[in-house]
DNA sequence: CATTGCATGTCGTCG
DNA sequence: CGACGACGTGCAATG
């Protein structure tokens, strides 16, 4: 990995079409050739950048550009497409190498994907005496997040789709959901519950709609009747 | 801007619960207090990472923890959240500071944006005759890509709705303003497009079904026409 | 390999 | 400030 902090300028040019104007950043150069651009603030997402498989070309400036003070041109091209980073470099504060090895990765716990695992085990959330059917449950078109089924209402099934954050999408995904389950005559009729965190008003609307109950889940509660390992019920 | 190249750990816990096994990384502290991991690879997503607002808190090790080799605890902790980030730093082989100043900021051309123009110039693409009715035409639920009129058709109206990439979501979209557009007796029958550079196969399956047709736009070609100042028309 | 759905998404824009 | 859609989205799981 190398490190430099330079003053320059740099041009995207690919799916679209970017431009920094002079200013002193950070690039890195990764192992793979890849390059990031950072300023001193925002998220993580660099100004500009280059993703691998790519290469990294040091050339010579033109004369004009020599002229305007500019002492490297990097190059960098992406391998599959013709998408090209071009930084041209003024003066380096900074310049350094450093060997990192492999990393030996991430280990990650998912918010829904343990959403539907807590929903799963806490299923009387959906209405008291409500039986789970199956997680994953599947259909043509992918996998339903939840299936039950609801005794007070004669049985009836209930397919639930579980976000961290209900948008107008969520309900588009689980009415289609909805459709293909009810054209089985051994489930139907099916009826829908968008369960999550937190439901954009639209969101909400639309499920209304659509006749599509609305389930606010709270996480951490559910993440403490869990460490309670279902004591409280 | 600090960067650090170090063996070291991290644990994150808020939305979710992540931790790195011990590894040599690059971290990068930015003014604002945003702290993010580097691997020597991947893509421009780091590791882990501290949005801001955030602050950083450095601290001496516990007695087990050093005897384990670790010199340094770093918490970041999220300001708003209760987000927090804590890197246990082993042996630290570089560790420079760097003033960048303020980023002038980033220049973008959009393709969506650019592509909604260049077809409102070339409306005939939507087919021979074809007339616009206006850009970005306002619904209740947001407006419209392009409202044009079919002349072969008992100057029927057409609703275009612009990607780079069609997706289902599109299609839905797409839906949405169909329906509240056809409930209007000045505009209705109002005939649906999607027009995009790419169409995902189930997106196009799924035009299909709702009587909406497709259109490939091939972006480099508008463009060529828009440089050559509509001679070819 | 293409497609799909999730993301500690991030980022702008608009109400 | 929150809601909403676009993104050079990236990314992994899956058929």
């Amino acid at each position: 990995m190398r490190l430099v902090v330079a003053t320059c300028t740099a041009t995207y040019s690919g799916r679209l079409d970017a431009h920094l104007p002079l200013a002193r950043r950070l690039l890195v150069v990764k192992a793979d050739g890849s390059v990031l651009l950072h300023a001193d603030g925002g998220s993580y997402k660099p100004l500009n950048w280059m993703s691998p498989p790519c290469s990294l070309t040091v050339s010579a400036p033109s004369d004009d550009a020599a002229a305007a003070g500019v002492t490297e041109v990097w190059t960098v091209q992406q391998a599959k497409s013709d998408d090209r980073l071009v930084v041209e470099l003024y003066d380096v504060a900074h310049d350094s190498s450093h060997d990192l090895g492999v990393d030996p990765g991430l280990v990650k716990d998912g918010v829904e994907a343990h959403l539907q695992v807590l929903l799963a085990e806490q299923i009387s959330l959906l209405g008291e005496g409500h039986t789970l059917v199956r997680r994953e449950f599947p259909t043509a078109i992918g996998p339903v997040d939840i299936l039950a089924r609801d005794p007070s209402d004669g049985f009836r099934h209930v397919a639930v789709e579980i976000k961290r954050r209900a948008t107008i999408d969520a309900v588009e995904q689980l009415t289609r959901y909805l459709d293909l389950l009810n054209r089985d005559p051994l489930l139907a009729p099916v009826r829908g519950i968008l369960a999550a965190q937190s439901i954009a008003p639209q969101a909400r609307v639309l499920a209304a709609d659509r006749g599509i109950d609305v389930l606010v889940l709270d996480y951490d509660a559910m993440r403490g009747v869990d460490d309670a390992s279902l004591r409280l019920f």
